[in-house]
RNA sequence: GACUGAACUCCUC
């Protein structure tokens, strides 16, 4: 039921819904589950809703996880007022939301422009039971990059290792972005320079995101050369790696540069935008 | 045991 509901195809996991039911088989809370977060994959928010009433009606108990589905499907479909309905829902009945469905909100929160919101629910976690992890940092971070909050987030990622969390990659990649985004290149290389140390490599995100940003600062010869890099590293360059660099050289004016680019691309059947 | 969150870069919407 869950494999076709991700695949978008409903019908079929209805089909093997009544089948089983056939059979004599109970749906249970994950079967409901499943089918609740189909629905919302496939932004069918009002069959999502439909559904999670006629699991009530049926007397199937929603646990954390078909609230952390509904509240996740309302958040990224910018219906922050009706997750945040669901979660005072769950709270009257007596279940523990847990990481996940913090995290939900702060993306939520985040993704309608009430930071501050985010921030708070984020630092009510520890008081909560359930401090964040690395991806509850990531959703925080990026949200305070995103609100040119560039120093508190990285005040936040100091914090996070104070608590032994380890950074990840993506974690890196946020964080590169805003100082880059901010102007701050100085802090972005030296954040990249050191993830060898950290032992965290970089990915063909990490290259694209400071590529782009050496770019936007007209640092364009450090962009190429940083780019040259990417395959000794064992990354890649993909199409946004390759049109990133093309809008820098083309801003500089070098046709020849663009050129090349356009040539290699069309050797590694990427596509120009 | 199976179902839920981050995931960031470029482009598009």
């Amino acid at each position: 039921v869950d494999a076709f509901c991700k695949e978008g195809q409903p019908s079929e996991a209805e089909h093997v819904f009544e089948m089983t039911a056939q059979k004599g088989a109970e749906p249970n809370v994950v079967t409901y589950n499943s089918i609740i977060d189909g629905y919302f994959l496939h932004n069918r928010v009002d069959a999502a809703a439909k559904l999670f009433g006629l699991m009530i009606e049926r007397n199937y108990a929603p646990n954390v996880v078909t609230y952390n589905a509904l509240i996740n499907g309302y958040c990224k479909s910018k219906q922050i007022h009706k997750a945040w309905l669901l979660y005072q829902e769950m709270l009257g009945k007596g279940l523990i939301p847990d990481v996940v469905t913090h995290t939900t909100l702060i993306g939520g929160f985040c993704l309608v422009g009430n930071f501050h919101a985010a921030e708070q629910l984020f630092d009510k976690m520890h008081a909560y039971g359930q401090p964040p992890d690395v991806q509850s940092y990531a959703t925080m971070l990026d949200g305070l990059c995103k609100a040119k909050q560039v120093d508190k987030a990285i005040a936040v990622f100091q914090q996070m290792e104070n608590h032994q969390l380890e950074p990840s990659i993506v974690i890196y990649n946020i964080l590169i972005n805003g100082l880059c985004n901010a102007g701050k290149l100085e802090p972005a290389r030296e954040l990249f320079k050191g993830l060898s140390a950290k032992k965290v490599e970089p990915g063909v995100v990490t290259f694209n995101t400071l590529i782009n940003g050496l770019c936007n600062e007209g640092h364009i010869s450090e962009a190429f050369t940083l780019f040259n890099e990417m395959e000794g590293r064992g990354c890649v360059p993909n199409s946004g790696t390759y049109n990133v660099l093309v809008r820098g050289f083309l801003r500089n004016g070098d046709k020849l540069s663009v050129e090349q680019l356009l040539r290699e691309m069309n050797q590694k059947g990427l596509a120009a935008d």
